[in-house]
DNA sequence: TAGATTGTTAATCGATTAACAATC
DNA sequence: TAGATTGTTAATCGATTAACAATC
């Protein structure tokens, strides 16, 4: 079966999903490496994990391997790819044209993977109309409801202060975006239908250290 | 009991750790708003979890609130911050002065929250020399070594290409370091006593769009 | 005192792992 | 065929939650 959720039955744990895409990176760097098959074994011992876990993972899925052989590597990643939903380019927007936006905004990896920054906005009228990233310039904020129109965008990355990340979301979510990649240090508040993601690098130091002296 | 891993018992679920840095995130909010007291229900609220859990966590090391009135939040920041071992300042390197480790280098936040980067390195000969962030000027990663015979640092942050990761990780750890924060989107080879944490924001883009349409 | 909330226990729930038949 | 590796089952392990006595 390829997709359970369109089946009625249970979903698939989330922590699965969230191991996916590791596993694609990972196929993605043999497939760059020249490999043409691994095993769940090779796999496990790149990522620190059991092969177990990384077979029960697939498993919710379908079938992707061969006994005796392995998983194909091209094949698994186009598989991995239609799961995740990333067999197609997702449009992003990217609010904050700071630093940090900045260097989102230049970052190469993202068409590869699925992903497009259509437009960057920031409220700082200085900042507006100015070039940014791969033939992009500054838009208005307050010109979001347009864009999103335009767009159909859903994904949003805030790369914005914390003190304006609540108002900021808050804006996104009435324009119709579904999913949030916050690089702000704070918990969003946000309706149930709305997804978000957070990355905090002293969230990571914080918990390195526990373990040092 | 303030630190089970002298006294032989059971290690605290890494899993638990992981969340103390963000409960210390959200009461550091409360406390700049003027609040005094918080309960696990509250925070909970908060963050999206239950207050049991918030609760277990906490237990794991010692009793910090009062029955009847919750949590004073000056109180238990402290707490929070001398458990995650951030009521010192840590040294970090940065390795990496492109655009990413140029926003890294510009972030705000870790000098208040235990960390303060005493260095940023890179290969690039052009780039030696220049200044970075807050008062630094970018060194050639070359001195790796002596850097950290001076500085005694303990912890990376690497904000290279891909391409490059794996060697410059092999580096740190040579001369010494034990913890690295990667930003660079592989899963790094290291031995047992390196720990790392990863930040990629395509794993979570694409984590998102498992849930798209 | 009455109300609120903690810290903790035990039950529930869910995730990981070990093992192995199937089969390439 | 013999060796290797999958997909799956059942057992184990661990994390979360519900409930409540203790007590502020």
């Amino acid at each position: 079966m390829k997709d359970e959720r369109e089946q009625g039955k249970a979903p698939i744990p989330d922590i699965v999903i969230g191991r996916l895409p590791v596993y694609l990176r990972t196929l993605r760097l043999l497939a760059d490496d020249g490999r043409e098959v691994t095993s769940s074994q090779e796999l496990g011992e790149h990522l620190g994990i059991s092969s177990a876990q990384i077979r029960k993972d697939l498993s919710h899925f379908g079938e992707f391997g061969k006994q005796g052989t392995g998983y194909n590597i091209e094949f698994l990643c186009r598989q991995l790819q239609k799961i995740l939903n990333v067999d197609t380019i997702w449009p992003v927007i990217l609010v904050g044209a700071g630093s940090l936006g900045t260097a989102i905004a230049n970052y190469q990896e993202f068409e590869s993977s699925g992903f497009r920054i259509v437009a960057v906005m920031d409220e700082d009228l200085q900042k507006i109309g100015q070039p940014i990233g791969h033939g992009l310039r500054i838009k208005d904020f307050a010109d979001l409801n347009q864009l999103v129109r335009e767009t159909r965008v859903q994904i949003a990355v805030m790369a914005v202060p914390a003190h304006a990340a609540q108002r900021v979301a808050a804006q996104l979510i009435e324009a119709g975006l579904n999913s949030i990649l916050c690089y702000a240090p704070i918990t969003l508040a946000v309706p149930p239908h709305v997804r978000v993601e957070y990355i905090d690098p002293v969230v990571h130091f914080q918990h390195m250290t526990y373990y040092l002296r």
